[in-house]
DNA sequence: TATGAATGAGCATTCATTCAT
DNA sequence: GATGAATGAATGCTCATTCAT
């Protein structure tokens, strides 16, 4: 077998190590600090490299943004859209529960882009789809339980509504909390579907 | 009775109107573009001053951000406080009813300010405490209703967490819908209290 | 009679002074090392300004040039203008005197901006129109004369070609070695009219 | 006879076409954009080399325009001296229309080049000597006119200025409207010895 | 007090130059 | 020698803040 790199795949492998970095980087500082307090100075300190050569990765500030963005959006959505496949067979209510679960579980996985993602979601920066992606993966599961007759069409953009603000509220707060956010997906449901009324 | 105002109240009446007109004008301008997109520059002009006026006013941008929020959460806080107050009496259910319709009834008030509180709540600015005192008004009803054992208390905070980002969330949409608020106040807590699931 | 300035004259004197500062300094600049040697932030001090105040007065660097270009036409264009129409009366040849001598007169005032003009033409700066007005009164010194019968028609354009580079020729000339432009009028025309021949 | 090469021949060979094929390129990118817009890294891609390949070849930018002018001279240098040396044993006259063909005819192989001198000579690059060897050699023809007796003296110092700038001015023109330079050969001299008045 | 011009620190961006491979 | 990524100084521009009138 040939263990060996050539130079040329080396020289890509390195590139690769020091994009990854800068957008590394980017994120952390954003998360940190918002969108706006993360002059390219720090993103470049934080990555270990100069300034300038951020600009031999990306464009402009702006294209680097949207890299970022890009990148981490193809991981997250096949695996959203996988969440949403998945229950395709199954009922309303274990298919809403699938869903919320496998989001958060998604979401775990990023949290930190996560947060960049609902912090910056009134900017409406074009190269943000994330949340869009859930917001149509919500619709498409309620739309379900509308067919199913579970959740009745007037209600139904409210209920869709609800579900996509609790997520992120509570994704936010765990966050901020340094707390894992799996362990609300089960009550989460239950209050959604059945009420906060014990019975 | 002295109808009359002496120039002393003239001038102060004066201040008042100019300070008005700023902060009007700044929270205009950050709930159209954002706080980051809100120079000095275009406040003054919004505000038909000049921009060293604003100095005359506040000791710099920050506490003139403060002041805005201040004054916004001045008007805001008593209208909370009579909200969580109005409805001690109250069983729970109808005092989260009564809570909710108020809470949309004062946000409606205050659309912009309410935009730009939700917007930039990750900044974490030490002046912007409407979200806490919204907070505190839920967590204070959802207490009642444990107290009352509606609620069960172990699953209080995630209701509590629910109910914040739901209201958020439903604000936001209709706001940048040009949406009125109240209609959704008696949906949302049939959905919070009874959950999605149509009977 | 009213000696006093309002406060707002004062104010547009002001301003009149500094920008003529800053043209004055530009054009000093760019004559000296050429327009891509010529940074704001020289530009500001040798006008006794900081490099922000030049934003107060142009949009941008280019702007700033441009407005240098506009600036010194408006006091050349007239004077050129003068030029082509003041000989209208005279036969070719003392029309052709007249204008050279009078074109000369005109940039002896303006040398450093000349200077600027024909060292910059090859960048087809959409501002600079100054050489084009003059290939424009040149031309239509010429076409009298081809109307006269003084100038064949077939060497017209050659002829007004030379013309023009011998103008720009020696003016820079003179202009390098600080020597006055007008001697060079008469003889000029003689060697152009009558060719270097001596008889 | 030894017909191959060396392998130390073969080099040469290869650097030797590459430093040409670099200073093509400058000169490409210079002519066509100036001398302040041909960064290092388009001369290199359009040369087909990297940019760290540059270095190889010169010490750095300066160097690299250096050898660009004096590449350009030694080939243009010999040309000129032949053209003043060959009409040596004519009378002024001829000679002078000699020499105007001559250098003409150097230019015409050397558009791009000449555009180049042309446009740079205000920056007065210590290695642009061209435009001073054109400027020698009208001097000497005129030397010559005047030791004849055909040119007055007081003369001189003024004509010599006016050929230099017509050639300038009209092999400019002529190379941006793409058109050929010795058809002005003939009547520019017509035009200078005899002037322009129809006879 | 109101005005708006002046200021300069902070930021994004370009590009000649260096250097490890 | 060739490569192209890394570097950082230089530059244009923005904007909060100051200050003379």
């Amino acid at each position: 077998m040939n263990q060996g790199s050539s130079k040329q795949q080396l020289r890509a492998q390195l590139r690769e190590t020091v994009q990854v970095a800068i957008l590394d980087a980017a994120e952390e500082l954003i998360a940190d600090r918002g969108l706006h307090a993360a002059p390219l100075a720090q993103i470049a300190r934080r990555a270990g490299v100069a300034v300038g050569t951020l600009y031999n990765y990306f464009a402009d500030r702006e294209a680097m943004i949207v890299a970022l963005f890009e990148n981490r959006r193809a991981q997250l959505r096949p695996a959203l859209r996988t969440a949403i496949a998945a229950g395709r067979d199954l009922a309303f209510e274990p298919r809403l529960r699938q869903f919320v679960h496998d989001v958060l579980r998604v979401f775990e996985i990023h949290r930190r882009f996560i947060k960049v993602v609902i912090e910056t979601e009134h900017l409406r920066l074009k190269s943000s789809t994330t949340g869009q992606d859930l917001g149509k993966g919500v619709e498409e599961v309620v739309e379900a339980g509308v067919i199913e007759g579970v959740i009745d069409r007037g209600r139904a953009e409210l209920f869709a509504l609800t579900v996509i603000a609790a997520l992120k509220g509570i994704v936010l707060r765990r966050i901020s909390d340094g707390a894992p956010l799996l362990p609300d997906a089960v009550p989460l449901i239950e209050l959604l579907l059945d009420g906060a009324r014990s019975r």
